[in-house]
DNA sequence: TGTAAAACCTGACCTTAGGGCAGAGTCAAG
DNA sequence: CTTGACTCTGCCCTAAGGTCAGGTTTTACA
């Protein structure tokens, strides 16, 4: 039998936290003394809050955890233990882009002076584009979604034997900025007969992103105040087009292409 | 000028992220119309969103990028960028680390069809320890906080021409856990005639952990339970010796070796 | 056995960076 | 003038505990 403090010492946890634990019935103590409230917990109990901790460490809250210590079906267990290495592994390469992302930005800001130079980047062009028959998959759904959205695209694709003239392309055809609630279409050019729907040609305001999409919010800001400032408004949703990603066979994301066009026209 | 709606969109930012960061004054509208209360940004202000979301991105809180802000000084913001590179370098080999562990306990499991089976690798041995003579440095500080300690006790060491004569110990006299305020000693052994003083040997459960310092709750725990359920009590304070470390010129994490030690008698 | 220190209890409020909702006011187009 | 889209304030909520305040219990020692 431990009181708290020794098993709080034991396991290398505060005792706040015990009594956290057994507020949300993650981990109750053996024995409460009826009249005092004082907890006492069992030797056993250590090698259950070790791998409690354990398994925060993994990245689970601990709600995932208490069904996770509920879960009976071992391959199901596994297979969760599994996917949580996977989300680890995405956030070790999302840590690794945003320290470039840190370190680019670091050498810009010693050889300039200004912290704001990396921004000065991006080289915006008016153009006017011609007609485009596509094939589109429209859906509300977080922008971390896309990855499914594509597979739906290209299932239909194969489906209806398209063939693809061109890169994937992403309209956003929100009116209120909702990251996990975007209504959002992915679209592939198409030969004429084959098409959806067409996307009318205009005029439009177009820059090309170079690097991963964290910083994508960049190019959408130089645009959006390019136009304003040039005496522009948006006229259509705007649009990604995809020209060198992993799913083109660039692996190295520092060398990925989005070009991003907004139809405009004068106020 | 830009409404909320429009600015909210050209930065890839919610609304109420927006108004959440006028109310802390860390970005405000240019113009407040005062009849209504509807906020107007100016396009000037897009940049600056931007470099508050990139911030953001690279680990800052709020509170900080208020600081960083302000800062006039290039250096002092260029320092402050850089600490925040380490910072992230240091995340990204924690959670490799947590990854390799989860990886280990992934094929144990899968291997035994024990979640806990990743457990039972600590031996539990009873040693009789002889007198140790130590320089030692002991202050209340911040599990994490060990390195600054190490500085302090070898800085001490060269002055008082020391030779030590083991590798590097840390004792805990805490009575209660709280990892970001506790009672800590690093020591190393040195001859009799130099020592600050002299840890009396006893008996001692002892066991020695492989590996990352994350997981050495594990080995805590399981010495506690070895202890309690044998019938022996703490006497002393625990202590760690550091036989294999980053310190020892031992690099990779994996095969790092620590002992530990809990000065006990029967109860 | 008495007393003081150490350990433990509950309960209320606080933290980050916003999200969700209700209810009401405002703007722009037809 | 109406309708729908947009925006406002204000209140409560999140996860995983941390930080008091004020009171009770246990333990160690004289």
């Amino acid at each position: 039998m431990l009181s708290i403090g020794e098993f709080s010492r034991a396991c290398q946890v505060t005792i706040k936290t015990l009594r956290h634990y057994d507020k949300i019935d993650l981990l109750k103590p053996a024995y409460i003394d009826a009249q005092s409230g004082y907890r006492y917990y069992e030797t056993e109990q250590v090698p259950q809050l070790l791998l409690i901790q354990r398994l925060k460490r993994y990245g689970f809250s601990l709600a995932e955890i208490q069904q996770l210590l509920f879960t009976k079906d071992k391959c199901l267990l596994a297979a969760k233990l599994s996917a949580q290495k996977n989300i680890l592994e995405q956030q070790l390469a999302q840590v690794s882009v945003i320290m470039y992302e840190l370190e680019q930005h670091l050498a810009d800001f010693e050889r300039t002076g200004d912290i704001m130079s990396y921004q000065n980047k991006y080289q915006i062009v008016l153009k006017e584009t011609e007609d485009l028959a596509v094939v589109g998959y429209r859906q509300q759904m977080s922008v971390d979604d896309f990855g499914q959205a594509y597979g739906k695209l290209f299932e239909r694709v194969a489906r209806e034997h398209c063939q693809p003239t061109g890169p994937v392309m992403a309209f956003y055809h929100d009116r209120v900025f909702d990251p996990d609630n975007s209504d959002i279409e992915v679209a592939v050019p198409v030969a004429a007969g084959q098409a959806d729907h067409v996307i009318s040609g205009s005029l439009c305001a177009v820059t090309i992103h170079h690097g991963a999409y964290a910083s994508m919010a960049d190019a959408y800001g130089a645009l959006t105040a390019w136009i304003d400032d040039n005496g522009y408004e948006v006229i259509a949703a705007p649009y990604d087009i995809y020209w060198k990603n992993h799913q083109n066979g660039v692996s190295n994301v520092e060398q990925w292409e989005t070009e991003i066009r907004f139809p405009i026209a004068k106020r």
